[in-house]
DNA sequence: ATGCAGTCCTGTAAGC
DNA sequence: TGCTTACAGGACTGCA
């Protein structure tokens, strides 16, 4: 499931082999997408060149020379790889752009279609953004924010870590990891912590994420990279879809909870519900 | 404002 | 073996 640092990964491998190409042909599969993809999309790609990868939160941005943007969203199992051009198609392939020559080939497979692709004038990029409230980047976000967001609300720290309107590009696997790595149980209220816990919360969300990077991001199942590689930090989860295992710190039984609406997973001896007396 | 449940989608795995 | 069912969840909508 691309969260932050599968997103981060993918642009990273993309860049280098996308920058300075130039898009020579869009061929959309037909079947139907989330967000169906416009005919005259196509038409307009065609001729670009790409000039810069970026990433805001979960959202891939793909700017190209003649003021367009490509805004991809992997959903849950959403790949956008290259290939070489005469490599056969995989099934679920929605979307083709022929590279240059065409011997490469950048493409956005989805299984699952919970991903989308849409192409915005690049002077409406932050628009897109503005109107679907997306919050700020969990790396050295504005300490006042962060307190005021975290410490006002009536609501748990999983539904919290899970609002892309507070902070963006956290999902399910690193917010029950952020949550280990923090000592906090996932159903405490926003309110109930002090400042401290909110900034070591914090801190930990930006450990995990980095280390997460590091390791190339998470595989269950579907993630690739843009080089089609997998990822490495699955190996490393502490709570995540460790349900009925032993914790690596206190050896007491990992739970699992259905909290805002997801699986969590958590420790409750590490991540108590309530500060132990003094 | 908030917190639910429901919706989209398909492959995989468990259960009978 | 073959069927049914549950499950995975990011973003969004609608309703209490």
């Amino acid at each position: 499931m691309p969260e932050l640092p599968e997103v981060e990964t993918v642009v990273r491998d993309l860049r280098p082999l996308l920058c300075g190409k130039e898009i020579t042909r869009v061929v959309n599969s037909g079947a139907r997408m989330r967000l169906p993809w416009k005919k005259e999309w196509s038409t307009l790609l065609q001729g670009q060149k790409v000039e810069r990868l970026n990433r805001r939160g979960k959202w891939i941005l793909i700017d190209l020379s003649k003021g367009e943007c490509l805004i991809i969203h992997l959903g849950m199992t959403g790949q956008l790889c290259v290939f070489p051009g005469a490599e056969p198609l995989q099934d679920h392939t929605h979307l083709i752009f022929s590279l240059g020559n065409g011997a490469f080939q950048l493409r956005f497979r989805d299984v699952r279609r919970f991903g989308s692709a849409e192409v915005v004038a690049s002077a409406q990029v932050e628009g897109f953004f503005l109107r679907k409230k997306i919050g700020p980047e969990p790396f050295g976000v504005d300490q006042s924010y962060w307190l005021g967001r975290l410490m006002q609300s009536s609501r748990n720290l999983k539904a919290i870590l899970l609002d892309q309107q507070i902070l963006s590009g956290v999902g399910n696997i690193y917010a029950d990891e952020s949550l280990f790595d923090a000592g906090l149980h996932p159903e405490r209220p926003g309110k109930s912590l002090t400042e401290k816990e909110a900034l070591k919360l914090s801190k930990s969300i930006e450990k995990v994420l980095k280390k997460a990077i590091e390791k190339r991001g998470s595989t269950i199942r579907d993630y690739v990279g843009g080089s089609r590689l997998e990822g490495e930090f699955q190996d490393e989860f502490k709570v995540y879809g460790r349900d009925g295992e032993p914790c690596k710190r206190c050896k007491s039984l990992i739970l699992r909870k259905v909290l805002a609406g997801r699986s969590s997973h958590f420790c409750p001896i590490c991540q108590p519900m309530h500060l132990p007396r003094r």
